[in-house]
RNA sequence: AGCGGGAUGGGAUAGCCAGGAGAUUCCGCCGGGCUCAUAACCCGGAGAUCGGUAGUUCAAAUCUACCUCCCGCUACCA
């Protein structure tokens, strides 16, 4: 990349994706938080000037919608969860410089001071489109308000993104058949006038930023071909209330406001001034960092880095850069986009309660470093990682425990017996190399923004630690060569003072324990990576363990628990989606990083390919809520443009049903009718393909072998 | 079926972008050592044709093409 090696002598400024105010953070939040947070203490370890930054993203009509149904303002909604993120993140030790919102009056004026400088460079346009309007209740339904049919794939999509088919993000007025997602009624089309960004002017400018882009490349990769494929302009108002007002006198009586996404980014710039303001231009000038190509020579001299979801790779490589651009602001140097968490091996799932919270993590009293550690150190940033309470404890009790906590409290405890500190020596050539190679590749790691290798470099030098005392046996020298002993001492000594000061970015809660327990002066918090090999300190305490470790019994009753959790939510299922309504809503979160559902539970050591008998057994009662009834087919014809989907009328004997099943390929669909078949006759109704089915016509395996009946059984018959 | 991510010793991971020695580390296993340390630590060993095939190259885990399989999301298996 053309990006000079940090550090530089710009104004560096590290940001996480938004929390979508709408629900509790759980450790796929944590894994991108964590991961910024380390990357930015990192920097500044090696003497880069630098900010993190963040702020709750307010706005949009998931918050407006979810705060509908529980009936409070959108705006006390999202505050409080607001607060919420606002006080945990600190209890991770997740260490922002400014934490706002995007409801603050510094990010409503600097949004539409953006704004309006899009408009002063030409590049929004107003246009008349149809947005879906709920004729009943005479409101526009923008966004998720709406549901209805993709125009390019044709499944099911939300009003804003074709979540569930091609996933294009939908602009307004795109998608067919709407229905308001609140009242249930079928949605009319009227013109009303909107504001576009004219992305697609932007697509050379935004080729070379990408070229130039530091980050993981997917980052970088996703947004090439989405350039390719043609870049459409971007719609950035919407009708409803709740949101930024659209600058200009004549606006607010057409209730038009910002899209979310367009106040969201802008968020990163206002929390940054805010901090700004807050310490003084002088400690941390903002402009610097946002606007530093204007007093600098380079053309990009601000260091700007974002760490995202990966869900949001198009907002912050095409959205964003295309505004900061035509905005005179500076463009980000890197983007580096998480993958996502899995929990024992399955995807992480809020609606069934398959989730680590974050408050449940500190009720269990573990310390937040372990959690930090494993989620940086598991896998690369771009990578999914699973989270298992037995990796867990795996991990903090070989590497925390035995190696790092290990190596600093046994050569530590070694010296305050004998020397009541550290012993006179000066560090050996050897210990003196391994150290400096570690800050090496601490420095190597933070040019490749790999956090990882941050996170593993104070375990490794304590192992190398380990090895050393371990080779050189301080304990059989102490008596008879004295000297020998006390070099051996020193060097181990230094070596924890080392691991202190590496530990900080990914550990900073045990660093500093530990630096305090050797007895140095001021925070290891303020100290670079060069202190590591600074002499340490004469004199300290006895010392005390620095991790506690994690028993089999303890993690047993963790799987425990969270099996049980995530066994009441499938029990409870209709009535907890309701509540949770959507987790799938938060896909406008900034920082999403979950994967979402997935479900077939294990079918594992099952021969031939047949999946197990589910374990979980249903009671008669249940099963007598099936209406199972035998039923004859009456016609049957192919759906046109589907390759397998058949339409069908089936006498049940009460009624005669239309029931979509996927035949066509199968069977003869003009020798359907006349077969008798077992309906699931109190099955909700669907629309599959555009096509009504209510019921389902029952049939075994791949080939849709389909079940019937072999007596005298007469349509409208119960199955039992 | 579409899109995305993968495939490296028993399990989990690194290396791949910028091709070159005995392929990294952790867990587990076998054997040994140490006893300063939280049954922690250290050493040695077994164990990988780096998913397959073809190609580029003096040289491929790494680059190219095709294929297979796995995972996730989504879907016309209602």
């Amino acid at each position: 990349m053309s990006s000079q090696d940090f550090p530089t002598e710009e104004t560096a400024v590290v940001t996480c994706g938004l929390p979508y105010a709408n629900g509790d953070l759980h450790v796929g939040h944590l894994r991108g938080y964590t991961a910024a947070d380390a990357f930015n203490r990192a920097l500044e370890r090696i003497g880069q000037e630098t900010a993190y930054v963040s702020g709750s993203d307010m706005h949009g009509t998931p918050v407006a919608v979810n705060a509908w149904q529980e009936g409070v303002s959108p705006e006390e909604f999202s505050l409080e969860w607001h607060e919420q993120y606002a006080e945990t993140f600190p209890k991770f030790d997740v260490d922002f410089d400014n934490y706002g919102h995007t409801h603050d009056e510094t990010n409503t004026e600097l949004t539409r001071e953006i704004v309006r400088e899009l408009e002063a460079e030409g590049f929004v346009e107003e246009r008349t489109i149809e947005v879906a309007w709920d004729p009943e209740e005479d409101q526009a339904l923008p966004d998720r308000y709406v549901e209805g049919t993709c125009p390019y794939c044709g499944e099911q999509a939300r009003g804003d993104e074709c979540d569930e088919g091609c996933g294009r993000h939908l602009e307004p007025g795109e998608i067919e058949d709407p229905v308001s997602t609140v009242t249930g009624n079928p949605a009319e089309y009227r013109e009303r006038e909107h504001k576009f960004f004219t992305v697609s002017k932007l697509a050379d400018f935004l080729t070379e930023f990408l070229d130039d882009l530091d980050g993981t490349d997917n980052a970088r990769n996703q947004p090439r071909q989405w350039i390719e494929e043609g870049l459409q302009d971007w719609c950035i108002t919407r009708d409803m209330d709740w949101g930024i007002d659209y600058p200009g006198e004549h606006s607010s009586e057409d209730d038009l406001v910002l899209y979310v996404w367009v106040d969201a980014p802008i968020e990163y710039i206002a929390s940054t001034k805010q901090y700004s303001e807050r310490v003084g231009a002088d400690v941390y000038d903002w402009e610097d960092a946002w606007n530093g190509s204007e007093q600098s020579d380079s053309e990009n001299a601000g260091e700007i880095v974002h760490f995202i979801g990966r869900d949001i790779i198009q907002h912050h490589t095409i959205f964003w850069p295309a505004m900061l651009h035509v905005a005179g602001y500076d463009t980000p140097r890197a983007v580096c986009a998480t993958g996502f968490i899995t929990i024992n091996g399955k995807g992480l799932s809020t609606s069934r309660n398959r989730a680590i919270w974050a408050q449940e993590y500190l009720d269990e009293g573990f310390h937040p470093d372990l959690l930090r550690y494993y989620l940086t150190t598991n896998g690369g940033l771009q990578q999914d990682i699973d989270f298992s309470w037995e990796k867990f404890a795996d991990r903090v009790n070989g590497e925390l425990v035995g190696t790092l906590g290990n190596f600093a409290y046994r050569g530590m405890l070694f010296a305050f017996r004998n020397y009541d500190g550290t012993p006179e020596a000066t560090v050996s050539e050897e210990v003196e190399a391994e150290i400096e190679d570690a800050i090496d590749s601490v420095h190597a790691a933070v040019n490749e923004y790999d956090v990882r290798a941050i996170g593993t470099a104070p375990v490794e030098l304590a192992r190398f630690g380990n090895e050393y005392i371990q080779r050189n046996e301080p304990w059989s020298l102490v008596d008879d060569e004295p000297e020998a002993a006390a070099q051996v001492i020193y060097d181990c000594v230094q070596l924890s003072k080392a691991c202190a000061v590496l530990a900080e970015p990914v550990m900073p809660g045990t660093a500093e324990e530990l630096w305090t327990q050797l007895g140095e002066d001021g925070s290891v918090h303020d100290v670079e990576l060069e202190a590591a090999l600074e002499p340490p300190a004469d004199e300290f305490e006895e010392p005390t363990e620095l991790f506690e470790g994690v028993e089999d019994e303890r993690v047993e009753e963790l799987d425990a628990k969270l099996a049980d959790r995530v066994a009441s939510a499938a029990d409870g299922e209709d009535e907890s989606n309701v509540d949770e309504s959507d987790d799938a809503a938060d896909g406008d979160s900034a920082a999403d990083t979950d994967a979402t559902d997935e479900d077939a539970e294990s079918a594992d050591d099952v021969p031939a390919d047949l999946d197990p008998v589910l374990e979980d057994r249903i009671g008669f009662e249940e099963f007598q809520d099936l209406d199972l009834r035998v039923g004859r087919i009456e016609t049957a014809e192919g759906i046109e443009g589907a390759d397998e989907l058949v339409k069908l009328t089936v006498d049940i004997g009460v009624e005669v049903r239309q029931i979509v099943a996927g035949l066509k390929q199968l069977h003869d669909v003009d020798e359907l009718p006349g077969t008798k078949v077992v309906v699931m006759a109190n099955l909700e109704a669907a629309e599959l393909f555009g096509v009504e089915s209510d019921g389902m016509v029952l049939a075994a395996g791949e080939q849709a072998d389909l079940l019937t009946t072999y007596e005298d059984a007469v349509p409208g018959e119960r199955v039992r």
